[in-house]
DNA sequence: AACCAGGTTGACG
DNA sequence: CGTCAACATGGT
């Protein structure tokens, strides 16, 4: 990967759709707020920003974006900062992950979006987890133009005493206690990021809803702890069919194993 | 029109 | 400890 050059008010990246591929990473339900326009761009708010890119065989474009915050905001965003390499090498030794893409990278998402996206994602699918997600933003999320919102603070929600009508179900009890929770101190989410991974397993298991899936992929995509390894139904399908003998404790980190896996298992036979 | 969705909970063996 | 229905709602 090269460093991004400037065009007018945008900025090019060089860099291959296996270092790192936008459809696949944005869309592969670790975050919830991007889309595709009409012209194959991605478009969606992370960080409290409106982010536009696209991208081709030789780089990704970032729409209206300084180098400042690039450097500030993207590059750490999309975890460009770090070696995937050596990771990679080991993963292609292994006769199923071989067969696997590596485009995706592990976003380094707010550890609030995170806990409250995959709170809301249980039992549901990518399509729907979108939809409550957009309608949380939109009621009580920094408007940031061109009708996107930023994703609420905890405190906002902390304030929250209803949240009927964001067609939740039963995970809105979850979400309000969750931001109780983070609101009057019980939870600290700043602390969890400092604790070992068990540790923290056990903070996060506290909210009501957040059994063992829902607390790895928090763990995984909000606090960037690669060794999280969410099982949900997908996983636990592959994990029955290809390593009947347990995951290879070889296969690490884990987590982004794990999201290979994962796209591999859910675009068999479509491509 | 059923069936399933990036699960968790609480009850019951 | 493991199993299992119930949970609220919408996508396919």
């Amino acid at each position: 990967m090269d460093s991004p050059i400037v065009q007018g008010n945008d900025l090019f990246l060089p860099i291959s759709k296996g270092e790192l591929c936008l459809s696949d990473t944005l869309e592969c339900g670790q975050c919830f707020r991007f889309g595709r326009e009409a012209d194959g761009s991605f478009a969606g708010v992370a960080r409290g920003r409106l982010l536009r890119l696209s991208q081709t065989g030789e780089g990704i474009r970032f729409y209206d974006t300084a180098l400042s915050d690039y450097e500030a905001l993207w590059k750490g965003y999309f975890d460009l900062d770090t070696d995937y390499a050596p990771w990679k090498a080991r993963f292609s030794e292994d006769p199923v992950l071989a067969k696997a893409e590596y485009g995706i990278r592990i976003l380094r998402q707010e550890p609030f979006e995170a806990l409250i996206t995959f709170i809301l994602s249980q039992n549901s699918n990518i399509p729907r987890i979108r939809a409550s997600v957009e309608r949380l933003c939109a009621r009580y999320g920094e408007p940031l133009g061109e009708g996107r919102f930023a994703f609420p603070t905890a405190k906002r929600l902390a304030a929250v005493s209803d949240f009927s009508g964001l067609r939740f179900g039963y995970r809105e009890a979850y979400v309000y206690d969750c931001a109780q929770r983070i609101g009057d101190g019980r939870l600290d989410l700043s602390a969890v990021e400092k604790m070992p991974l068990c540790e923290a397993r056990q903070a996060l298991r506290q909210i009501r809803g957040v059994g063992p899936k829902v607390a790895e992929c928090a763990l995984l995509f909000g606090f960037h702890r690669l060794e999280a390894f969410p099982v949900d139904t997908w996983i636990k399908k592959a994990l029955a069919r290809y390593y009947p003998g347990g995951f290879p404790q070889a296969l690490q980190p884990a987590g982004v194993a794990q999201q290979y896996l994962f796209h591999y298992i859910r675009t068999l036979g479509n491509e």
